[in-house]
DNA sequence: GTGAAAGCGCTAACAG
DNA sequence: CTGTTAGCGCTTTCAC
């Protein structure tokens, strides 16, 4: 492309620099007659901003990071952070933001990360899916005073600005569901113990068995890190105590749940029934249509993005905590279908 | 974090600005003595280079972007770009280059992304995802004079470097594999056929059954769009002409076919085989082991940021093809394993 | 081996 | 409304 500089603009018009950078920024001080001329000769000749001297001068980049720590369920396999990247991404190309990625693959690429991240002048703000309990990153990210928003809840959340959903309430609502279905031998298969979600997952699901004066069984806890294969195997334990349905702290464990409930000759719903976590488009799509909590992962990353911007443009103080709703669906996998969705409760707050 | 500037550590160090600069750049005319000094009080205030500045002073930004253009089969519900995202994010990290990414969702977006996308300054080079026929982004972007590597070929390959697989040899290969298996009603469902990996794939089949001196049979041919409905949908139509084994332009579309095979009554593989194309996890989890041709994805994205860093070197003439192999995996739903696995043929040329 | 000096292309007061 | 003047923080000749 063209290597026009402000200066060529300006000389052409016959204007002043500062004049041609006006009408670029849109600054109203300028005279329609003169906006118009400059405009035109920008268009004509194609003439873009250089991005690394506008940076350096205006002191923001229009660039925000987004950073993905390893997790087990990696970003090819669990479709919940390429669904994150898009929300996010889209929102960028709306905001007109720049959208750095950066996935964590090794342990090398954590240390390698940091300084690159945290680089004056590169990222206006970052955006950093919460991670595994001991993951020292978000708190350096959020210690050097830089504008973060955490995606999910972090284990330490003092003076953090996050963004969640309600896994406590969600999940309890869920097994909830399965109660009013009359199930009474209720399992669950969780997510990774060492990450919020699979707390906040399993503690919803104690919580709604403690509210009907149930004892909790251990037997029928089952861990699992998220992954089909975890589900897998986590139902092949779950199955000699004879659960009558299962609340999986997602679809893809439910899916491979479902692969072992099979395998052993049951059937689903009639032996076993299932409520999910996600929605993912594999509930809808396998042969057994899955209940399952929907997250709003799309709005989620935009509602990300928004955060951000208040973040960086009104000060990282007093922290944000958005919490966003989710949606019980129901399909075919609990063989009733008492209503056709519930809404949980809306929380928005501030801290 | 601190805003320090060279100047500063320059001050501190009792050196002149040029003297730092050298050794935060690894430039050898520094005395040892010096270099310790200067290193030791980098590391000991955390001072980082400012990035918009550098870019500005040295005329790159070692950041490149990646742009995925609007697809049928959409980011998050196939897992291809997804993990070709990783691949070049994780390739970046080994050469530390900041990766910006660039999903375009709607038609706005891809109007709002090319002045970004161009503007000077900001990117080194870009890696952009093969489109649709009558895309015209990647033809403005390689007109636009920047380093362009695209993956996938491309419609138009006059003067653009790209990088792909073979996709007719290794359809060709996977069809042959069905026909040496003793199949011969051997069916279809191809990709979209406005890309040119579904134009490819659809050519390997016909040559595989061309190169039999068998007739070409229309019917058994249908198109999909490489989604799992589409899979699905397709094998309806397929099912009245007797298949006896299906090659499926992706493996989400033959996990759709499989469904629609199995609603119907049939068994895979003994009613109907199956070969799919891409290995996704799903290929090796779901109940039926699904046959398929390996792309090596991950590989694709590490070569493609390779080859994107001759073009910024080395410059952008000539430019550069390669072509990279594919596996055909054997597992079960093809009934039999007479090999275990075949090796495509290695190509790798320039032009 | 080291420093001085001149920009890179833009924004942002500050005058007028 | 417009132009002038300083920088933003770094790299990069060019002398010494």
């Amino acid at each position: 492309m063209s290597n026009l500089t402000l200066e060529d603009i300006a000389k052409q018009a016959g204007v002043s620099r500062s004049t041609v950078s006006r009408v670029v920024n849109d600054d109203p001080n300028v005279s329609e007659g003169v906006r118009n001329k400059v405009q035109e000769l920008i268009l004509s000749t194609g003439y873009h901003p250089h991005a690394a001297a506008r940076s350096l001068a205006s002191q923001h980049s229009k660039m925000i990071g987004l950073v993905l720590p390893r997790t087990v369920s990696s970003f090819f396999i669990d479709p919940y952070l390429p669904r994150l990247t898009q929300g996010v991404a889209q929102a960028c190309n709306l905001h007109n933001l720049t959208l750095s990625l950066f996935i964590l693959a090794t342990r090398e690429d954590e240390e390698r990360i940091f300084p690159r991240v945290s680089s004056q002048g590169l990222l206006d703000g970052i955006i950093v899916q919460t991670a595994h309990k001991g993951d020292k990153l978000i708190n350096r990210l959020i210690n050097s005073g830089f504008p973060v928003i955490v995606a999910g809840r972090p284990f330490n959340t003092s003076g953090v600005s996050y963004i969640d959903v309600d896994n406590i309430q969600a999940a309890c609502q869920a097994v909830n569901y399965l109660i009013q279905l009359g199930y009474s031998r209720i399992a669950t298969i969780t997510g990774m113990i060492n990450s919020t979600a699979g707390i906040d997952r399993l503690e919803g699901y104690k919580k709604a068995i403690n509210d009907q004066g149930w004892r909790i069984e251990p037997g029928l806890i089952a861990e699992g890190d998220f992954t089909e294969l975890s589900g897998y195997e986590a139902m092949r334990q779950l199955l000699p105590l004879n659960p009558d349905a299962v609340f999986t702290a997602s679809d893809t464990m439910a899916v491979g749940a479902i692969r072992m409930v099979k395998e052993a000759g049951l059937r689903v719903p009639q032996d076993v029934a299932f409520v999910g976590f996600d929605d993912l488009p594999v509930a809808s799509l396998s042969d057994i249509k899955l209940t399952t909590v929907r997250q709003p992962i799309f709005r989620f990353g935009a509602q990300a993005v928004a955060t951000l911007i208040d973040l960086i443009e009104n000060g990282i103080k007093p922290s944000r905590r958005i919490i966003m709703e989710t949606e019980l669906i129901i399909r075919e996998s609990c063989g009733g279908s008492l209503r056709k969705r519930e809404k949980s409760s809306n929380l928005v707050m501030q801290s």
